[in-house]
RNA sequence: GGCUUCGUAGUACAAUGGAUAGUAUUUCAGAUUCCGAUUCUGAAGAUGCAGGUUCGAUUCCUGCCGAGGUCACCA
């Protein structure tokens, strides 16, 4: 039973009855902690059908529900608030509805297919802070729409194509010494982002050479030998030349094996990859239909542009005037591939920093023009940027907080609290191992995520470790312990079933306030997939861990003599268990049993 | 400069136009013969400034102040 559905539907009725008139949008909200209920009818929009001032309103409309609703128990009228009661029968059917159903939470298959894209990070350098954020919340929204009932298809675009690899490579063809990972033991990543970092400070000492012989800077910039290498390179490349491909297969092999570590401890996974050299041919070719079909036009130089003053932007150019591609035109190729391969998708996410919110207003406009319907059902999943408290990250600076060994600290330091606080007496080291990873994990995750992605974020790794709180390890801890009262309830023998909620009474406080969060599951759930905010999923894990504490807090379970209570406790317990596994599972966090 | 996003306790985050603006952290004061104290209870502390719309504004509109982002034949 939806009992919300069926409150308005009740709060309808009696509108109708009272003021002979209907009305179509009710103000409903949760209850302030400090009033007694826990639905609120705001009175304010009535009083024009009413006639009736707010307060007179509320009082005639909770009367006309205290006697003809089954639902409301009780009511009290604060201004114009209309605070509700909701009999505890009621609310132990809600409970009953969820206990009974095996898969409350999982939507049924709905037919309907999206895709997502997210990480896509560039070849030359390896993941950092900002794509941890990237990678946790594309990979969230995913799984969301998935609970939903989404066919889901998570998938990225790899830059392997371009001056930036060039660069990596001139680097080491001229330092290397033919270094390779297994002769380094460097992750792949990590050597192709040294040598992106060696060509940097050989390129930066060539212009200053140069300069100092008197060559102006511009001149020098392009004069430096190992510029000149890497633009030789990616012309030998574009010509398809054997020795550079090779070398260029060989770097970028190093790159992905170095990445697919990276995600795989992220717990993230990609069901496609997209090479930007696969797509960009065909993003040309859309280009120059564009322009036979007058929606784009030519240059006396021979550049292709796209005119959006219309639309309140800008001309932006698509080719250039060698005939050369731009980023846009791949983006155009991958998004037209994708609806190809995927013909079902109803459109795609693009999880893509806010820096680059212009790129796809102007990216959808334009696959628009090329009189692509599903255009405008492409969304660009923006997100602000990690902050540091020192500041921004910044390469130059030094300042960029590397993405393994961020998690690397994260599990050490879960490792070290395990050790200290944790249950861990029986376990084996792999346990122990695994638990700290979970933990270490979690806590990273669910601090990224819990913001609203919009938004920018300070991450402060100091405080991130920290395990108290509004925190992923305090939700793991809530889980972990309701699973330690399951496995005692079990070896007493006290096997709840659906039957026995008949013999239940009367609720405490406690447990209707965690029945009401329970209860909110399947909205949030639709809240966080329409706002594309893995955050209102953080949150909600948060709070329904909170509530459920109160009531750990206030009731001992096994005290309870009437049999009844404590089936319900101990039913009620595995709900919440459960409800908590299935949120975190949506950020990608687990949960433990013991920690 | 144009466009755009954001300014909430010391700090970090919440709040479909609704009540005395929530939560965490910090500080202080409490709770464990009882299921796991990484927990719970209590106290202290905030909407940048000035107007406007509204019965009601953190939320919508205007201006100002402050902080980002973006305006490449870069990606």
């Amino acid at each position: 039973m939806n009992l919300e559905q069926s409150l308005r539907t009740e709060i309808q009725k009696a509108v109708t009855a009272l003021f002979n008139q209907s009305v179509d949008q009710l103000q409903l909200q949760p209850t302030n902690i400090e009033f007694e209920g826990s639905h609120t009818l705001v009175c304010f929009p009535l009083t024009k059908i009413s006639k009736k001032n707010p307060e007179e309103t509320a009082r005639v409309v909770g009367e006309y529900l205290q006697t003809h609703s089954g639902l409301v128990s009780k009511f009290n009228v604060v201004k114009g608030f209309l605070n509700l009661s909701i009999s505890d029968s009621v609310w132990v059917k809600v409970f009953e509805a969820i206990y009974s159903d095996v898969s409350f939470g999982i939507a049924k298959q709905l037919g309907k297919e999206i895709m997502v894209e997210y990480s896509s990070p560039n070849t030359n350098k390896p993941l950092h802070l900002g794509h941890l954020r990237n990678n946790f919340l594309g990979y969230s929204v995913a799984e969301i729409y998935k609970a939903l009932g989404y066919t889901v298809h998570k998938v990225q675009i790899i830059n392997d194509r371009g001056i930036h690899i060039c660069k990596s490579m001139a680097a080491w063809k001229l330092f290397g010494k033919g270094e390779t990972p297994e002769s380094s033991g460097l992750k792949g990543d990590k050597l192709v982002g040294k040598y992106y970092v060696e060509f940097d400070r050989a390129y930066k000492g060539q212009c200053k050479e140069l300069e100092a012989q008197g060559v102006v800077k511009e001149e020098a910039e392009k004069q430096a030998p190992i510029m000149k290498l890497a633009v030789q390179m990616l012309q030998q490349w574009e010509q398809k030349d054997k020795e550079i491909l090779t070398l260029w297969n060989n770097m970028n092999g190093w790159v992905y094996a170095g990445f697919d570590t990276t995600y795989k401890r992220m717990g993230v996974d990609f069901e496609k990859l997209y090479y930007e050299s696969n797509t960009y041919l065909l993003g040309k070719k859309e280009v120059l239909r564009g322009v036979e079909q007058g929606v784009f036009f030519k240059k006396e130089d021979g550049s292709v542009w796209v005119d959006l003053t219309t639309e309140g932007l800008d001309q932006k150019v698509l080719l250039r005037s060698d005939g050369t591609s731009v980023y846009m035109t791949q983006d155009i190729g991958t998004a037209i591939l994708r609806f190809r391969d995927f013909p079902k998708i109803e459109g795609q996410v693009y999880t893509v920093g806010n820096e680059q919110e212009y790129h796809f207003k102007v990216l959808f406009l334009i696959l628009g023009k090329l009189g692509y319907e599903w255009a405008k059902k492409c969304y660009h999943l923006s997100y602000g940027m990690v902050d540091l408290p020192t500041g921004k990250m910044k390469s130059r600076e030094g300042t960029v907080v590397d993405a393994d060994e961020l998690m690397d600290e994260m599990v050490e330091e879960a490792a070290k609290q395990t050790r200290e606080l944790g249950k861990i007496d029986e376990m084996t080291e792999q346990e122990v191992n695994d638990l700290a990873e979970m933990i270490g994990l979690g806590a990273l995750k669910f601090f990224l995520l819990k913001v609203d992605p919009k938004k920018r974020m300070m991450f402060d790794p100091a405080e991130s470790i920290q395990l108290q709180g509004h925190t992923g390890p305090f939700i793991q801890y809530t889980h972990a312990r309701i699973k330690s009262i399951l496995r005692k309830a079990e070896s007493l023998n006290i096997n709840p079933e659906v039957g026995d909620l008949k013999n239940l009474k009367s609720l405490e406080p406690s447990e209707r306030e965690v029945i009401f969060k329970i209860n909110q599951y399947t909205n949030k759930l639709q809240e966080a997939a329409r706002e594309y905010s893995p955050a209102i999923v953080a949150n909600y894990a948060y709070e329904l861990a909170k509530e459920y504490n109160q009531f750990y807090q206030t009731i001992p379970i096994f005290n309870e003599s009437d049999p009844a209570k404590l089936k319900f406790r101990i039913a009620f317990s595995q709900v919440t268990a459960n409800t908590i596994q299935r949120a975190m599972a949506l950020l990608g966090i687990r949960v433990p049993d013991k920690m």
